[in-house]
DNA sequence: TGATTTTTGTACCGTAATGTATGAAAATAG
DNA sequence: CTATTTTCATACATTACGGTACAAAAATCA
């Protein structure tokens, strides 16, 4: 898996693109796209300009990679949290838990979702990142419509509940974290909000760790 | 009210503050705070460039500026869509209303939020954009807090219900729909999608505008 | 009218930004 | 060992950006 590729005909590349696109990612998370220079991301990664430019295209191109890197871990960080067995609202408060993890953390401070919070900025002025932003978006809320759906028809979601709606209000807390970490909410504060909204959306039923069912 | 100042010594000025203010905020607000230029401010307002400067200083004080002004627009919204007489539901939905069509508003297409979308991009390397956005946004939660501790008194939720919580729950909505109108989100699913939060937040009772009792 | 005050408008300064040209460096191929 | 290929690293070019100096303009005050 980690098997060395074939070695190629010139100089070696002395960076790892996976792992250099990872910090340019991290540098846009932090200041947004139009925040963040050429040089903050040649400090990032280590990288002189020319390099960057020769992997990845210029800044707007490596931006688009970095919305594409991130959605790729977001969808698989929902297909781990949303497993298909188990109670739901163990899952969505698990789910939530590790998105605080990840909205917290930041070498410069919390940063929240990268997509809610940068993406989203630029989508106004900016048809390519607005759409790249939607597309991920719309597949959150995809992977959760996906989950209630098969919550409801397992009985744990009442009969008469909308998975899409439902789904979109389960979106609406992960907007929620990623904005009220980024100014400063602290993580016992999120988990509090977070365990409301899975109480709401989930209904008032058993509690995640379920230890023993209700009566 | 509109009453001209008394004249004043030098040379009149060629803008109105308060115009020039929300033209400058109406440029942050599509482009960002990184993403507006001085000449995209001075073409928003028509001043020229030490006009700007003279009026409300560099960039940086304009764009918090812009972020108090906004703070006073939003009070002033939250007061007049959640008065205290009337059935919460319908206030909670009106408030939605009047928000997606904010969020919709804008020459170069749906902006979404100011706070959520440009003002929480910054927050994390400008520590003074991070307080200014949280306290605007937690005096948010704290009038819908009021409201719903009003409307639990007044029998309008259930005793059960915690209004802090709830408070920040209808806030996620709020942050959601500023996310997705940013997005290009359609208004008639933001409008789908906050029924549905209000159902969620005020329970499935009578609708917005009721005609008759449910029976 | 002439002095004073304030704003305007142009032009400018230094810096930072994006992107690129070019030659040296480091590998493989024959 | 030489040729070839690919990447690296410095330096550069051009534009954009934030901010300001300065003189003309437009008002009030005496």
């Amino acid at each position: 898996m980690v098997q060395k590729d074939k070695p190629r005909r010139g100089r070696p590349r002395a960076y790892d693109p996976d792992r250099a696109l990872a910090q340019a990612t991290a540098a846009f998370w932090d200041a947004g796209y139009a925040g963040t220079s050429l040089d903050d991301l040649s400090a990032a990664t280590g990288m002189n300009r020319p390099s960057l430019y020769g992997a990845f295209g210029d800044k707007h191109t490596l931006y688009l990679k970095a919305i594409e890197g991130y959605r790729a871990v977001a969808r698989a960080g929902m297909q781990t949290a949303l497993p298909q067995e188990g109670p739901l609202k163990a899952a969505l408060g698990g789910l939530y838990q590790r998105a605080i993890s990840l909205y917290l953390s930041g070498e410069h401070g919390p940063r929240g979702c990268l997509l809610v919070s940068t993406a989203a900025t630029e989508a106004v002025m900016d048809a390519e990142i607005r759409r790249a932003a939607r597309a991920a978006l719309e597949e959150i809320d995809a992977a959760f419509e996906a989950r209630f759906r098969h919550a409801r028809e397992q009985g744990d979601l009442p009969r008469s509940t909308d998975p899409a709606a439902l789904a979109k209000l389960a979106s609406a807390v992960l907007h929620m974290l990623s904005i009220r970490a980024r100014i400063g909410t602290s993580r016992a504060v999120l988990e509090q909000i977070a365990a409301s909204g899975v109480d709401l959306i989930c209904g008032p039923g058993p509690t995640a760790r379920r230890k023993a069912p209700p009566g």
